[in-house]
DNA sequence: TCGGCGCCGTGACCAGGGTCACGGCCCCGG
DNA sequence: CCGGGGCCGTGACCCTGGTCACGGCGCCGA
């Protein structure tokens, strides 16, 4: 990701906006840099602007009373987080936090509210971006409720390694429990069942999916 | 919910159209009936235009492997549903059946395009309208991944009740059940947790929250 | 070089909750 | 009036998966 404006362009609604609009709107927003770990904003918090990414990644993710940690979403480079409360100006509804050193650029609520009144074809881009979230978490909601972790562990790792038949796992242990739902433990434990199964090969950080069929069975 | 007008009238996102509009749009609108049960599509179907309950009730739901069905959203008259596949044009997400006798308007997908290309202000509508959905969805994730059973019927009949304090449920058990993710036995068991506790007095279908401090806990 | 910290593996234990089976109740239709 | 189907309650059983504890490894900085 190099410059401010790429960031912009290739986010997914903002895209359909022409140039020199999307330089001016460059122009408006503010960077800031956090660290790895460093929270954005919680649960709660009101809507502090439209975040884009520009370098790193970040979570949103949700706690639960005994501590355990729900990661509803990882979102890197190009992409924007936590549009939600931008759109119903209702608090966010999860907490969000830099899981590697990120720089964020900022666009203020207005400016992005003068956007959308302004050029009506945002406002389609914007459905189609919040479709695609809305099924996001319709899965994760059939995964959580109906699938064993098993499943759920082979649905991540296929998914992750897309058509090649291995992974570089770019989180830990701790991260991918979080996001399907389970704690460290347990990915471990499983991942060895896998392996002992022989539907992988782990060598330490990169996983080979041996028998993808096995896998999701 | 007496005429169609009406019920068109009262979903969220259409309010938002003049009279006039609104009576063509209704005039383009097909009608049809549906019984308890029956189904009005599937998990993959394509979409099939805007669906506009004038009566009755109906699930939107997941099945998974072993059965067992999971609820995402309950809608009744004056509300529209599935709207997912209009915006993205992908297929259904989740599936949907009648849980009562139901009447329904379809507004052909088309029409509903025109409709958003030639009035802005709906597309705006929408994304509230989505937003909403998200919302429900992240709410429903967090549940399942970090709550306990007990926790999730409480929450769900303390949202029932809204600010009385006695609910007339409206669904069986099976279906409370299918509603936070678990299975009918354990929804019966913990409601009688629940009373033997003094959280709550049960009588046949009518259920008296006496405690709602000991309910959350 | 050493100490500490973050991450991972594994064993032991435990409990929430899912499954199966069965019996009772209610209501409706024949 | 009876029979059957839908719904509910409950006991017994078991297994997934969460918890706790601990030890090993690898890396980095003092």
């Amino acid at each position: 990701m190099r410059s401010r404006l790429e960031a912009l362009r290739s986010v997914p609604f903002l895209r359909t906006l022409d140039e020199p609009t999307l330089k001016a709107v460059d122009a408006r927003c503010a960077e800031k840099v956090y660290l790895k770990n460093e929270i954005l904003f919680l649960e709660g918090d009101p809507p502090k602007g439209l975040l884009v990414i520009r370098e790193g990644s970040v979570k949103i993710y949700k706690v639960g009373g005994t501590g355990r940690e729900q990661i509803l979403e990882i979102e890197g480079p190009g992409r924007s987080v936590a549009e939600l409360p931008l759109f119903d100006g209702q608090p966010y509804p999860a907490s969000c936090a830099a899981i590697e050193d990120t720089i964020l650029l900022t666009m203020p609520v207005r400016e992005f509210h003068a956007l959308l009144e302004r050029h009506p074809a945002l406002s389609r881009a914007v459905i189609a971006s919040l479709s695609q979230r809305l099924r996001r978490m319709v899965f994760l909601v059939r995964e959580l409720s109906l699938e064993d972790v098993r499943t759920r562990l082979a649905n991540l790792l296929l998914e992750l390694a897309g058509s090649s038949d291995q992974v570089e796992l770019p989180w830990t242990h701790q991260e991918l429990a979080a996001r399907i739902g389970t704690v460290r433990e347990i990915v471990s434990r499983t991942l060895a069942r896998m392996a002992q199964e022989g539907a992988v090969r782990i060598e330490g950080r990169r996983i080979h999916l041996l028998d993808r069929a096995r896998l999701s069975s």
